[in-house]
RNA sequence: GGAGACGUCGCAUAGUGGUCUAGUGCGCUCGCUUGGAAAGCGAGUAAGGUGAAAGCCUUCGCGAGUUCAAAUCUCGCCGUCUCCGCCA
C-alpha cells in the first residue's frame, strides 16, 4: 500500500511503474474515490461537531420547552448522519479495494520487460562443470540411489507429491544444519525463528500475497491459509508494533515448512521435485529505517548471505535482476539467484531476494520514532536464505559422477558423518 | 466441548449514561536541586485524519443497535484468563 496523498502528487509516477511492471491500474478512479471520500468525511466532521456541542450544552439548559427543540433538531441531523455514514462505508470499501490494487513504483535499475527472459544477468560464481559421460537428470539419479519415491509420493499426496530418503533426507537436514552455523558464525546479529505457515487472511493481505494471490494459497476450512513463505508470518509478527530506532535494523532468519498450489503453472516443472506443493524454507527478513539507501544496502547483504550458503556447498550460480514485469505488486526491486541444472543446460532459480520500501509496512501498520520524533514506517526486505528440496537438485546433478553415485560437497560432509559418496546404487528400478 | 470472568492512552489500574477534552500509579522525557548521582519537587508524556493556523473529527478489543447523548446499556463476533471435561 502507497500513501494516498502520495499516489494524489505523483499519478504519473504510479502510472509509469503499473507499465514497467506490466500490470493494468489505472490511477483515475482511485483520485475519484479519493474525493468522493474527503468531500463526504468534511460534511459528517461537521455535524458530529455540531452533534456534540449541543450535546456537551444540553443538561445544562434547564427549560423543558427548550430542550425538547433541540431533541427534534439532533434527530434530524443524526438521521442525515446516517445516511452520510452509509455512504461513506460504500465509498470506503471501494476505496480500500483500489488501494489495494496500487502497485509500488519499481527502482529506476530495474531493467524493462515482461517476463524472466527479461532478466539481467549481474553476477556469476562457480565452474560449470563438465562432464565427459552422458549425464542424467535429478530423477533419475535419486530413483537410482533410492533417495526419492515420487510414486509413493503422488499414491499418498497426490500430484507433486514426493517423499525424500536415506541420504536425500540426511541431506536436507545438512543443509538446514549449515545455513545455522553460517548464521550462527558470520551474520549472529539474525535472530533466528520458527513461525506458523497457518495464518490468517490479514497477514497475506499485509504482505502483500493477497487479494490478488487467492488462487495461488491453500486455505482451510476456518478460512485460514497456508503460506508460502515464511516472509508472511515473520513480517506479521511486528503487525501494530512501534519500533524503536535504536532496535533497527531488526534481522531474522525464520524457518517453515512453505505450501504453494501453484496454479496456472500446470505444464511446468511437472516432474521431480523442482517445483512441488510442500517444502521448506529459510527465509531471511530485516525491517530498517525508512531510507532508499538503507535498503538498498541490507537488499545486497541479504543477496550475500544467501550467496555465502550457495558458496559452502559449492553450487554454481548467477544473480539476475528481475525485469518490471517480473516484479511483484509491492517490490521495488528484486534479484534472483539462479543456480546451474547441468541436464537443463541453464540456470534455475533457487532464490528470490525483494526490497519493498514501506510498502508491507504500511498494510501491517508497523512503525518507528525517527530522529525527530516523527512516525515513520519501517522499510521492509527478504530473500530465501535456503529452500528445500529444490536446491537438492543443482546439489546432486553437478555432483553426480560415471557411475552414478554422487559427490557431497565438503562443506556439507561434516553434517553427513563424514561422508563423501552417496552410492554406489542402491536400488535399479527401471 | 461445557461454565464463568475479563478486554480502557507503553505497562498496571479507576471509571457502570452527560462533570471523561478518560483519572491515578509505574515507566519515559525535560527542568529544579547536586561536586556527581539517587531521592524529592515541578512540567510534559497515544495515534490517526483534516486544516495555513486556531481548531475540529476519530479511536476505551471489533461490529451492529438503543439514546438528544455510550468507555458505561443491549446483541453478535474476536481474543485472554480461570474452573470442569477430554487428550498427550
Amino acid at each position: 500500500m502507497l500513501d494516498i496523498k502520495f499516489i494524489r502528487e505523483n499519478k504519473e509516477l504510479i502510472t509509469e511503474g503499473a507499465r514497467k511492471k506490466h500490470l493494468k491500474f489505472d490511477v483515475e478512479p482511485l483520485i475519484k474515490a479519493d474525493d468522493s471520500r474527503k468531500k463526504l468525511l468534511a460534511s459528517i466532521e461537521e455535524k458530529r461537531a455540531e452533534q456534540n456541542l449541543v450535546s456537551s450544552r444540553l443538561p445544562q439548559i434547564a427549560d423543558q420547552e427548550a430542550k425538547n427543540v433541540l431533541f427534534a433538531e439532533m434527530k434530524k441531523l443524526k438521521e442525515e448522519l446516517q445516511k452520510e455514514e452509509e455512504d461513506l462505508k460504500g465509498i470506503m470499501k471501494e476505496w480500500q479495494t483500489l488501494m489495494l490494487a496500487v502497485p509500488n513504483i519499481p527502482d529506476i535499475s530495474v531493467p524493462e520487460g515482461d517476463n524472466d527472459e527479461s532478466n539481467k544477468e549481474v553476477k556469476v560464481w562457480g565452474e560449470i562443470p563438465k562432464f565427459d559421460f552422458p549425464i542424467k537428470d535429478h530423477i533419475e539419479i535419486m530413483e537410482r540411489l533410492d533417495l526419492v519415491d515420487l510414486d509413493a509420493g503422488t499414491k499418498v499426496a497426490g500430484f507433486r507429491g514426493y517423499f525424500l530418503k536415506n541420504e536425500a533426507a540426511e541431506l536436507e537436514f545438512a543443509i538446514w544444519q549449515l545455513a545455522v552455523d553460517l548464521f550462527r558464525e558470520k551474520h549472529p546479529e539474525y535472530s533466528f525463528m520458527v513461525v506458523p505457515s497457518l495464518v490468517k487472511r490479514e497477514s497475506l493481505l499485509g504482505t502483500g500475497y493477497l487479494p490478488q494471490g487467492e488462487d495461488e494459497i491453500y486455505k482451510t476450512q476456518d478460512a485460514d491459509y497456508l503460506a508460502g513463505t515464511a516472509e508472511v508470518a515473520t513480517m506479521s509478527y511486528y503487525t501494530d508494533k512501534i519500533l524503536r530506532k535504536e532496535d533497527l535494523p531488526k534481522k531474522m532468519l525464520a524457518f517453515s515448512p512453505c505450501f504453494r498450489r501453484e496454479a496456472g503453472s500446470y505444464s511446468k516443472d511437472t516432474k521431480g521435485i523442482m517445483r512441488v506443493h510442500e517444502f521448506y524454507k529459510f527465509e531471511q527478513v530485516i525491517l530498517c529505517e525508512a531510507s532508499h539507501e538503507e535498503s538498498v544496502k541490507y537488499h545486497e547483504e541479504l543477496l550475500l548471505n544467501s550467496e555465502g550458503i550457495l558458496q559452502a556447498m559449492g553450487i554454481p550460480y548467477h544473480v539476475v535482476a528481475n525485469c518490471g514485469g517480473d516484479l511483484g505488486l509491492g517490490q521495488v526491486k528484486k534479484y534472483d539467484i539462479e543456480a546451474w541444472v547441468p541436464s537443463q543446460g541453464k540456470y534455475r532459480e533457487t532464490h528470490s531476494c525483494s526490497y519493498f520500501h514501506d510498502f508491507q509496512a504500511r498494510r501491517l501498520n508497523i512503525r518507528y520514532k525517527d530522529t525527530e520524533g516523527k512516525m515513520r514506517f519501517v522499510h521492509s526486505l527478504n530473500n530465501t536464505a535456503i529452500a528445500t528440496p529444490r536446491v537438492l537438485i543443482q546439489l546432486i546433478e553437478n555432483n553426480q559422477q560415471a557411475d552414478g553415485s554422487v559427490k557431497i560437497p565438503e562443506g556439507l560432509r561434516k553434517y553427513m558423518g563424514g561422508k563423501e559418496f552417496i552410492g554406489p546404487v542402491r536400488s535399479l528400478k527401471n
